[in-house]
DNA sequence: CGTTGTTTTGCAACAGTATATCATTGCAAC
DNA sequence: GTTGCAATGATATACTGTTGCAAAACAACG
């Protein structure tokens, strides 16, 4: 099972994260002879600066007050499609929403438990469910070929959080 | 595990599935003393009148053809928000459409198999696969609540459609 | 260098999805 | 019938995403 569960369910320096993924994003351009220009770089330290999945419109938003110049939605899209297509991010159907991928290299099926309460994202590729998810298409005779798995529920972090404040509620 | 995956994947008279997923939405409102209003029933009957997913601004349109008076975009959304409190009816987040859940009573998750090619949509649930998300979720630390699963590929028509034109193109 | 061809970005308009707000209508119960 | 509530109508607007074309940046080549 792959999971970055732990790490994002629990507070940490957002500054290893961006810092990884940027030398994973430039490893791949360079494999594949893509650009990551100063603007897609910008694209991805914001959504590597929280784990939480961000809309197009908040990155645009973000990404102005840096820029000085403020940039226009097809701008943002058109970096987003360009990781999409790279495997660097995803795209959370259910919140119209993006994350950065913490696995680009693995070939993997996504899941995403994504808790209610911080609005953090975990992603996990878990093979047996993948399997069982695989054999239960064939089963209705369906040829599967991608699959958009998103959980909702809430985090260990926030679990505790919710606990404590009934307690001092009482 | 439960599914209407044979049915929907096979061409087949759709006035029957009209008819029952009325019968049942008339049993469901009377019990909750919810009113089924025609305008509601349209809607219902839109959904019900094949197994493709429909976007609100699809229903709209089809509402006003029947309707005489063209029905406004907030008219479609209160009726399909009615719906979805019943559980008479899904969001599939993806596409941001509609369908009619053919298990209203059953208290189940749902996971979708949406063909690429014909659009139809089958719903399946499955106690394996939702135990499995279940655990995968308890040992991520995740308390789950809620999921949204939906499975992309090609039906079994759609399979011999596409191996009948391969056929023939040779 | 400078030219050329390609990629990226800027910009404006627009399409599609969903919601907020307030007025109006219709129905039910008293 | 009047009152109260549920449902619908109507208008505006927010949010999400795309199209098309022009301008700029860049890489490669002579």
């Amino acid at each position: 099972m792959l999971t970055n569960a732990k790490a994002v369910h629990r507070p940490h320096d957002h500054r290893r994260c961006v810092n990884s993924a940027l030398s994973r994003a430039r490893a791949l351009c360079s494999e594949r002879s893509a650009r990551l220009t100063p603007l897609r770089e910008a694209v991805l330290r914001l959504l590597w600066q929280s784990h939480r999945p961000l809309g197009a419109y908040q990155i645009q938003e973000q990404l102005s007050q840096i820029n000085a110049k403020p940039v226009a939605a097809p701008t943002v899209y058109r970096a987003l499609e360009f990781f999409l297509e790279l495997g660097l991010i995803h795209r959370i159907a259910s919140l119209n929403a993006y994350i950065g991928c913490p696995f680009p290299d693995s070939d993997h099926s996504d899941m995403f438990l994504i808790c209610s309460d911080c609005g953090n994202a975990a992603e996990v590729s878990h093979s047996h469910i993948n399997q069982l998810l695989e054999q239960t298409a064939r089963r209705a005779d369906f040829a599967l070929a991608t699959q958009s798995l998103e959980l909702y529920g809430r985090c260990g972090q926030c679990c505790e959080l919710a606990e404590n404040n009934a307690v001092a509620m009482r």
